[in-house]
Parts: C-alpha cells; sequence; structure tokens
DNA sequence: GCCGTTTTCGGCCCGACTGTTTTCAGTCG
C-alpha cells in the first residue's frame, strides 16, 4: 500500500468524522496525520508492520492501531462502521466550495438529504433556504455547485508549474511596471516552485491599491475579474487561471509576502511555535502578548529573524523539518542554477529530437556549459527513433570529431567545451539493457532508463530497476518512477531499496527536469541524497529551448535541500 | 486525537469572506 494510498484513507476517515459531528481537533488530528503520511518518504506501510509509525509526527498510538489495521487488512474498522452510518453521497456533496460539513450534515438531518439528487430536488424547491441560517444565496450556490460536480466528478485538476509560471511572471512584470506599485512579488506555491499549483497568488504593496487593482485587472490576460478593492482583487486568466492579487501598504511587505507563499503546513508550525513564546503572527505583523505591540518587516528575512530563525528559501518551506533547522542554523546551502556546468540528458535528430548535434551543442555553448551528455535512445526503444549499434558507433566518432575541432577553436566558451558520448539506454523485462557491453563501454555516460513494460507489480518493476542499478556500466537512471504528472502515476517501486542499491554501487540518480516529469520527486531525491546517491540534474532536452527545463531540475533538488556536493554536474566533467 | 524548556491535562494558528444576521457561524486558504 502506497504512502498516498494511506493518506487517501486517513484523509477519508476525518470527513467521515466530520459529517458524524466529531469534535473538531479529532478531525484535525487525523488530517495532520494524513498530511505526515503523504509527505513521508519512506515506506510507511514498512513502518506501521515494524511498531515505528509513532515516529511520524501527529501520529500516535490511536492512530497507530488504524494504519495497522489498513496495511494489515485494507481498512480500518472505524471508516467501515461511519461508512454504514454516513451515506456516500453525502461526501460528494460536501465537494461543493462553500458547502461544509456542518451544512452537509444539517441537510442531511433536517432535509433528509443523501446526496446529489436529493439536494437538487430540495433545493429547487426552495426547502434549503427554509432552513435557519441558511437563505436564497446558499440553495443558488448550491444549484450551480451541483451542476459543476456533474460535469467535473473529479474536481479541477492541479496545474502544472510550467502552465502557471510564464503567466505568473508576466502579470507580476506588469504589476511593477504600473506607476501605483511599490513592489510586486510571486506567493504561493508557485513562488516554492511546486510540481502543481491550485491557482496564482501575487502580492504587491501600493499607497494607491484601488487604482492598481483596477489596472492590472485589464491586462489582456485576464478574462474574469471580481471586483478591485483596497486589498487587491480576485481574476481569472482567460485559460481558466485564478489569480488572486493582494496588496497591503509598503511597509508590511515581508510579512504579507512570507504569509502568501506558505506553505499552510508551514505556516501553521510557524505560528504555533511562536505562540509558545508569546507572539502571534500573521499577515499583517507580529503581535507581541507582553506589550500588544505589532510589528511589521519589508523583507522576509525580518520575519524570520525576529522570530529565532535563519531566513529559509522558499523551496524549503513545506513543514519537512525547516523550521527546526533553520532555528539551530543548520539548513542546507542549496544549489543554484549559476552552479550548473553541463547537462548530462539531452536527445539530438539521431533518435526523437528535433535538433541536430551541432545545434544543440551551440545552444549549450551559448549557456555557457562546459559539456552536454548526448544521450539518443537506445537500439530497442520501440517508437521507431532508436540508435543501432552501428550508428551509434559512427556517433561516438562524429563527437570525437567536434570536440577536436571545438579545441582548436579560437572562442574561449568553444575551446572548454566538450561533447560527451553517451546513451539513454532501455531497461528490458529482465532488467537487461540493449547494447553490447563492449559498445557501453565505450561511451563517457550512460543512462538507463524504462520505456516500456510498466506493470502494476512492485517487485518486478523493483527487480529489473535494481538489475539496471547494479551493472557497473551504467552511471544513472533516468526518472526512476515513470511518472507524468497529472497524467501518469509513478510506477511502483521499492524506492528505499533502490536508493540503497544505487548507493552501494555509486550509481547516480537523475532529476528529470522536463516539467511534465520532475523525477526524482523532491521528496525521493531528498531520501536518495541522504541516503549518499549522487544526483544529477537533467533537462532531457529534445530540442535547444528546453535547456531551460534546467531550471525545474534545480527547483525539484532545492526543495530536496540539495547542496552543490550532491548535485554532480556542479562539477566539471575530469571531476 | 496529539502532545509537552510551563503541562500526562488542557490546550490546539490566523484572518478574510460570505451570507446570514444585527453579532455570528461556517468555510476557506
Amino acid at each position: 500500500m502506497t504512502n498516498a494510498e494511506i493518506a487517501d484513507a486517513l484523509d477519508e476517515l476525518a470527513v467521515l468524522y466530520q459529517l458524524d459531528g466529531a469534535d473538531r481537533y479529532r478531525i484535525l488530528a487525523y488530517v495532520n496525520s494524513a498530511r505526515s503520511v503523504r509527505s513521508e518518504p519512506r515506506s510507511v506501510e514498512d513502518l506501521a508492520i515494524e511498531g515505528k509509525v509513532t515516529e511520524l509526527d501527529g501520529v500516535g498510538k490511536t492512530l497507530e492501531e488504524k494504519i495497522v489495521a489498513l496495511v494489515e487488512t485494507g481498512e480500518i474498522p472505524a471508516a467501515t462502521k461511519l461508512k454504514e452510518k454516513i451515506p456516500p453521497g453525502l461526501i460528494e456533496i460536501n465537494r461543493i466550495p462553500g458547502l461544509g460539513p456542518k451544512t452537509v450534515r444539517r441537510l442531511h438531518e433536517e432535509l433528509g438529504v443523501d446526496g446529489p439528487a436529493d439536494l437538487r430536488k430540495a433545493a429547487e424547491a426552495g426547502k434549503v433556504q427554509e432552513l435557519k441560517g441558511l437563505g436564497p444565496k446558499v440553495e443558488e450556490n448550491i444549484l450551480s455547485g451541483l451542476d459543476r460536480l456533474a460535469e467535473e466528478p473529479e474536481g479541477p485538476s492541479r496545474l502544472r508549474l510550467d502552465e502557471v509560471l510564464p503567466v505568473a511572471r508576466e502579470l507580476v512584470e506588469a504589476l511593477r511596471a504600473d506607476p501605483a506599485c511599490d513592489r510586486a512579488e510571486v506567493a504561493g506555491s508557485v513562488r516554492r516552485m511546486a510540481d502543481t499549483c491550485k491557482d496564482l497568488d501575487l502580492i504587491a504593496t501600493s499607497d494607491e491599491p484601488r487604482a492598481l487593482a483596477t489596472r492590472i485587472a485589464e491586462h489582456p490576460l485576464i478574462g474574469n475579474r471580481g471586483n478591485p478593492s483596497e486589498k487587491g482583487v480576485k481574476l481569472e486568466t482567460n485559460s481558466g487561471v485564478g489569480v488572486d492579487v493582494r496588496i497591503v501598504p509598503p511597509d508590511a511587505f515581508g510579512n504579507l509576502l512570507q504569509h502568501f507563499t506558505g506553505s499552510a503546513a508551514h505556516n501553521t508550525e510557524l505560528r504555533e511555535t511562536a505562540v509558545a513564546e508569546g507572539l502571534h503572527v500573521s499577515e499583517h505583523g507580529i503581535t507581541d502578548d507582553k506589550t500588544g505591540e505589532v510589528e511589521c518587516f519589508d523583507s522576509e528575512q525580518g520575519v524570520y529573524e525576529r522570530l529565532g530563525y535563519e531566513y529559509i528559501e522558499p523551496e524549503l518551506r513545506e513543514g519537512h523539518g525547516e523550521l527546526e533547522a533553520a532555528r539551530e542554523g543548520r539548513l542546507p546551502k542549496l544549489v543554484t542554477r549559476k552552479m550548473i556546468k553541463g547537462d548530462l540528458h539531452t536527445h539530438t535528430t539521431l533518435s526523437d529530437g528535433r535538433a541536430t548535434l551541432e545545434e544543440m551543442a551551440e545552444a549549450a555553448i551559448a549557456l555557457g556549459y562546459e559539456y552536454i551528455a548526448v544521450t539518443d535512445h537506445s537500439a530497442s526503444h520501440g517508437f521507431g527513433n532508436d540508435v543501432s549499434p552501428k550508428e551509434l558507433e559512427a556517433r561516438i566518432a562524429e563527437i570525437a570529431e567536434l570536440n577536436a575541432k571545438f579545441r582548436k577553436s579560437r572562442s574561449k566558451a568553444k575551446k572548454g567545451f566538450r561533447l560527451l558520448a553517451g546513451s539513454e539506454v532501455n531497461i528490458g523485462v529482465d532488467g537487461k539493457l540493449d547494447y553490447e557491453e563492449d559498445l557501453l563501454d565505450e561511451l563517457d555516460w550512460v543512462i538507463a532508463s524504462v520505456h516500456t513494460s510498466f506493470r502494476d507489480d512492485p517487485d518486478f518493476m523493483t527487480g529489473r530497476l535494481r538489475e539496471a542499478i547494479e551493472n557497473p556500466l551504467v552511471d544513472c537512471i533516468g526518472h526512476l518512477t515513470g511518472r507524468l504528472l497529472n497524467q501518469r502515476d509513478p510506477y511502483p517501486v521499492d524506492i528505499e531499496a533502490l536508493v540503497e542499491a544505487a548507493a552501494a554501487s555509486g550509481t547516480a540518480m537523475e532529476i528529470n527536469g522536463n516539467p511534465r516529469r520532475r523525477d526524482l520527486s523532491d521528496v525521493h531525491a531528498r531520501l536518495a541524497a541522504e541516503a549518499g546517491v549522487e544526483i544529477a540534474l537533467t533537462t532531457d532536452a529534445h530540442d535547444p529551448a528546453h535547456f531551460d527545463y534546467m531550471e525545474y531540475a534545480v527547483a525539484t533538488a532545492r526543495r530536496a535541500w540539495l547542496g552543490p556536493k550532491q548535485v554532480l554536474n556542479t562539477r566539471s566533467w575530469w571531476k
């Protein structure tokens, strides 16, 4: 059972308890435990079996029992019991925005509503607005919510970072260019460079907030707009991305930016810890219990310093131990894009790339890289773009020739540049590679990746990957879990076992920066690096423009707490 | 239901917004 599945079960139980009218702090405990399970890199199933699951934050004796029952029997008895009592339709209508558990419970008890169909009937008959405390607006919201529920039964999906980052940057530039704007910044999950985002949070400071809000609402990217006010404006882009613009006076910029950068887990922990010291933190400032004084800061550094922390980079703010580390002054110095000296995963027209070897080399030189590894797909790639052993031999010679030419060049950038002969070799069902050993031995850099025969069988997938990891000719494993964000789940593998194998054999793992992949994930990359596995930041570029994906690879590395020493391609090739 | 440089009991982050109400409960991020 995966951590995500366990977390889902705990979240479901929290909703069930909520609909059952349980104490809110008990519900909070379930939600917290679910979050803890979801972000745990180790297998929570294994922890449960070994009796160590209470090591997780927010998991005590009772939750341990429930998690153990879940992994042993596939269900939590308490949940099974509640499900007999609470119609599943109630969970469904609870997903209507603005309709929380308290209201759902009343609709059930007072109107006999068991699900969407009942609710629609009641709302259309005007029964909902007859209840005390509910009115026509609520009824209207329920009806439009039911329509949306019918259209999108899965709920709105999150957007990949690359789908929103350019929009965020363009809108922030527009804010900054406005004469009424003092400062503007992207906040929220986009600033934390998360894999996916629900919406876009932008913040700004201004002495004329309403004028600024009104003008940004007129931006050509914006489709729908709410009412601009002193506090900002809610917008929607033409492509349907929600944009929340918040504006405050200039002196509280740091508080506001800190608050809206989040994450929720980070801020909750930050505030809880502050309360123990008599301080209350909000987007408006830090209030001291003793004096009643409110302190504002124009920078985030000021906020963190006042609370006793060193500055915490946005990518780290996920509630994964960064606050404790910042208090003790042991945060890592994170890798940056400037430190990257080359790209170790690229394709050309020899397989499925769109640019020639020379074009890719020229683009890399223009970026100031010292090297790139050219890693076209191997002989059995299976999509009609395979590279026969003969073609690969020719490619190796071609690279040697080009390198000789670069060495003789007058340009300093070219002189110091080197193409590495490589391959992205397919891992077969048996874990074997599809070139002869002698040929692989001629290459500078060998990535091994799974591209075919995905199976929902952890032993099978783990076995073939382990075989590849332990192959001495393999330098690096490509996109370990095969996930495609919003598209394909990672295939089931025993990450801990593979990380251990990679650490033992000295095989690197890549963080594939293609924003559809970001694989290794931040959580897995941190696990791997802490186990001593070397990490390569790559783009899997199939076009010179894709070299920019390095930004996403670096972002995932930073979210994984990686410093330059843990990243292979911060080094020159000879090192 | 969890948890402890005050605590094994009694707390548990903070504020905005909405819709319904004349002061607040519920919901959300």
